[in-house]
DNA sequence: GCTCTGCCTCTTGTCGATAAAAAACATTCT
DNA sequence: AGAATGTTTTTTATCGACAAGAGGCAGAGC
């Protein structure tokens, strides 16, 4: 009733591990795993009493055979209900006949993914932090979609969380870790500018973790949690509208060198300017994949 | 398995319908009930029914006897179950010891509210919005409190969700609908300013209702809904830190009747001044109240 | 002493069942 | 025809069950 996709996560990540160990050694101990595996030692001791039994190791944790491709379980097994229900609800929500003003009905959308309605529920409730959809009034939920208004209302409010970010960056200290976390990324985006043509995919990771960095400043809960928000369109919207890309990730590389230098400047009035050349281009891009 | 509190509401509110018709009449159809109370007629249908049983009106509705004080159910068991974990969870919250950091326990609460699990657990998705509690990683849930912090961040975002829809409010068409709503807002603190003495109470309702208008016109749903936050933690705190109530809320109607006039000036640098000036009273006494 | 394992208890994620309420449909009565 | 009532179907809120997983304690082995 609860599922085992931890277990199953847990059982290929051993067997990755086991890949690179020389058979005939004895493995790392039930604690050892635990640390590295982030799983508890009763899902280490399942997942160890399994490999036991299918051979790949002895009673005593000696690996007697290398794992085979078809010993690790389906990636999709290892995904817990609700990362299935969040992924399967993503799309549905892209779908292009879906209207904003839809009512949505519980024991459908059940159906149709495959998960009871209590699941989908706790989804529900959950997702509509990211104000996509409503409670309504009395009973039932809204769709309100991804328009175009949720992106000039998003990027409205980004535009303050950042800038005021931004300032309150330039007034740490000197001293203050987020400075030595700013060179390194600044180290990888001028990594990233060399390798742009092969690599562009991963400006998203970056673009991430620079904007997380700079919101971190304020703070303030608030702003922070804001940013899950605008990282989870941005996943979607990045799986979603390919065209460019690379173009797009070149021009984004430069603005954010941009902006960093000036972070480092400590200059207000270029934080400000670079920061909303930035963020004015990314609203841009979204823009246009929305369509209109 | 689903608690009839709409039901017992319903009756109620019928119970007090029925106490202003005289005897003898034929009392209102179960379509316009269902209309003007807002459950549906198959609730509206199982009150009527119950009212033939007890004898307060004949099959054909007509109005037997009038209904007594002990006709009605007691008021707590017209609360739903989410309505009254949602009150136990914030007097939960505010006991004294408890503590920033606190893991939450589900079957605990479930058990100290009389609820089952998933009851608690579904509130704590939907309490989440308001960042006083926090999921942690994996699994379980972490109390962060209100404190001091959170005030201080809490205004820091008010300070400039309200700023800028104030700025909005004033950029707005002269036959915008909300400057007759202001209009009719100001001549409310007027009249409450006048039995300030007895009616000082009220005045947590009108600060509701002032600032609520003023943020809708920022159309931005981020910034509306972020005044839930700020609804429910003045809320819970009107009812909690009573000293000094009735010179606080005189104080803050004369800011507020500025903060209105210099709206109508439409001049953005008074609307500024007044507006800050009202936040950062308001901050003043709610960080008072929080300790520290 | 420390780490490892075996065992046991407590907590959480997910499901399915079920009664209450809403909504849709059909019928009757003016 | 139009509203009111009776009937059936669909949807939602809440519960309890239960297996998976987390964490703790005690003894064993080094």
């Amino acid at each position: 009733m609860k599922g085992d996709a931890v277990f199953k996560k847990t059982f290929n990540q051993i067997l990755e591990y086991l890949a690179e160990q020389p058979l005939g050694d004895r493995i790392a101990s039930e604690t050892t795993l635990h640390q590295h595996l982030g799983a508890s030692r009763t899902t280490i001791r399942k997942a160890l009493s399994k490999l036991n039994v299918n051979g790949i190791i002895s009673p005593d944790r000696i690996l007697l055979r290398l794992p085979a491709t078809q010993d690790s379980f389906d990636r999709t097994e290892t995904l817990s209900t609700s990362t299935q229900v969040e992924k399967k609800f993503m799309e549905w929500m892209l779908r292009a006949d879906r209207k904003p003003g839809d009512v949505i009905n519980e024991l459908d959308l059940a159906r149709q993914f495959g998960v009871s309605t209590s699941g989908i529920r706790e989804y529900l409730n959950r997702f509509s932090r990211f104000r996509m959809i409503e409670r309504r009034t009395g009973s039932g939920w809204c769709f309100m979609g991804f328009t175009r208004e949720f992106a000039l209302e998003l990027f409205e409010v980004r535009e303050m969380f950042e800038m005021r970010s931004a300032l309150a960056f330039v007034a740490q200290r000197a001293d203050a870790p987020a400075w030595k976390s700013l060179k390194i990324i600044q180290k990888e985006h001028l990594a990233l500018q060399n390798d742009i043509v092969t690599r562009y995919h991963d400006f998203s990771d970056l673009d991430e973790r620079f904007h997380r960095l700079v919101n971190d400043a304020s703070h303030n809960r608030f702003i922070v949690d804001f940013y899950d928000v605008i990282s989870l369109i941005f996943h979607y919207h990045y799986q979603w509208n390919k065209s460019d890309e690379a173009e797009r990730n070149r021009a984004a590389i430069v603005e954010h060198m941009n902006y960093i230098d000036a972070l480092f400047s400590l200059d207000p009035v270029r934080v400000e300017a670079s920061c909303r050349a930035h963020l004015y281009s990314a609203r841009k891009t979204l823009l246009a994949s929305v369509g209109a």
